[in-house]
RNA sequence: GCGAUUGUAGUUCAAUGGUAGAAUGCGCGGUUGUGGUCCGUGUGACGAGGGUUCGAUUCCCUCCUUUCGCUCCA
């Protein structure tokens, strides 16, 4: 049986509960809420403003039984605008839950895939400084190093406006500059020709200082001077675009810089209008965090093995979970426990039989080693603590 | 959605116009109180439907699926 187009079974999800618990303990060490909205709404409210955007089309549809027109959300942003009503300001709210997206799928893209957001409804530029260092924080405890990208889209309505490129014509000659770091770029030199806007290109290799002089820098310089307050590294990059038509100030994108890393996008958020309220907000990729993560796993897991002694079994075992330890009870034969334990990757062994019960000690085999160790009955849990 | 590409045991790969073989995994045994080595044995697959053919897993068509690119995005 297969499962449908990029949706798949997650078989060992233990590593993705740990990355989501910091990613939610961070976030809830800011003081954002956390909330839970529903998977199905209106296709009408899914849609929203932003009806030109691509991603809108990719929503998935459906119909109920009253014949009502529904659609899966494809994103959180939307639902604030429900949540945000009547509350005081700024309201700071966190989700994680699957989201979908009727798209194709390459590489490390699904159409079902868990977000977890961050958002502040009612936000300056603190509040967007706030949420990077945020950032910050859940991925150095992912162990995962990271650059983030960021622009602001004033400055490149400014720089399109200074070049007199028409409204009509400003999104297309965005999409193309947001494929900079992308495709060769003679490719869209000749792109930008059908807009005459092929000037743009050369002005994205000027230094940092040159954009100094447009009157949106201004934001920028004042947000890299309240980064600074959390020493948090910021790469500019003044073609960043990102596709959501929402945004209307800061924008950011954060990549993995790791080896073995994704090239694809791992966090991304920006600035945008919620009920006319100017807000910000993050989302965390978790199936991409989940690639590229390193969390300890809880790896003390001990299988006792019951030799017709079920009673004392499982007297052992309970002792055990009482130290917050996993454990279960094997009954069968040594050979076959042993194996079980191997294929689990369970660590330790105790047995359980007629003389170590006659002996009040128990055998406690480290499987790694294949030492085994005689235990008084008295300081079982307490060793195996201690391991 | 468009263009290209892919599809054989749970997994990774073979062969073939006369319905398939291995490795590994899993089950059982050798070892009725000792595993990660070895040996034996069992289990298990032609993505779905249609067409050509005496006969199709193989050739053709449609759909689905895989991977990549475009579009877009976590």
């Amino acid at each position: 049986m297969e499962t449908v187009k990029g949706f798949r079974d997650i078989e060992d999800s233990q590593k993705r509960n740990q990355i989501r618990n910091i990613i939610e303990s961070v976030f809830q060490l800011y003081n954002f809420q956390a909330v839970e909205t529903p998977i199905i709404e209106y296709e009408e409210f899914v849609k929203g403003n932003n009806t030109n955007d691509e991603a809108v089309s990719d929503i998935f549809k459906l119909k109920d039984k009253g014949e009502r027109n529904l659609a899966l959300r494809y994103e959180f942003t939307f639902q604030l605008k429900r949540l945000a009503n009547n509350k005081k300001l700024p309201y700071k709210r966190y989700q994680i839950g699957p989201v979908f997206r009727d798209e194709p799928v390459t590489g490390n893209r699904w159409r079902q895939f868990t977000q977890c957001d961050a958002d502040i409804i009612g936000a300056n530029l603190k509040d967007e400084a706030e949420i990077l260092n945020l950032i910050s924080e859940i991925l150095t405890k992912l162990k995962i190093k990271f650059t983030i990208n960021f622009n602001n889209r004033k400055l490149l309505n400014e720089i399109l406006e200074d070049l007199k490129i028409s409204d009509k014509e400003k999104n297309q000659v965005i999409k193309e500059i947001d494929k900079l770091d992308k495709l060769p770029e003679k490719e869209i030199k000749q792109n930008l020709q059908k807009y005459n806007a092929e000037k743009v290109l050369d002005l994205f290799k000027k230094p940092e200082s040159y954009f100094e002089k447009y009157k949106a820098y201004e934001e920028i310089k004042e947000f890299k001077k309240i980064s600074s307050l959390y020493k948090i590294k910021l790469n500019f990059q003044p073609f960043l675009a990102r596709g959501l038509s929402y945004y209307n100030g800061s924008i950011f994108e954060v990549k993995s810089d790791e080896k073995e890393g994704i090239k694809e996008t791992i966090a991304a958020g920006g600035s945008y209008l919620v009920n006319g309220i100017q807000s910000t907000g993050i989302s965390f990729g978790l199936d991409r965090l989940e690639l590229i993560a390193k969390v300890e796993e809880q790896d003390k897991k001990v299988l006792i093995i019951s030799l017709s002694q079920d009673k004392k079994a499982v007297e052992i075992a309970d002792k055990i979970r009482k130290q917050n330890i996993s454990c279960e009870i094997a009954y069968g034969k040594p050979g076959k426990a042993l194996e079980y334990a191997n294929s689990y990757q369970i660590k330790y062994v105790v047995f359980v039989g007629e003389e170590e019960i006659k002996k009040k000690k128990f055998k406690l085999k480290d499987m790694a080693s294949g030492k085994e160790k005689l235990i008084n009955e008295k300081d079982l849990e307490k060793e195996i603590n201690k391991l």
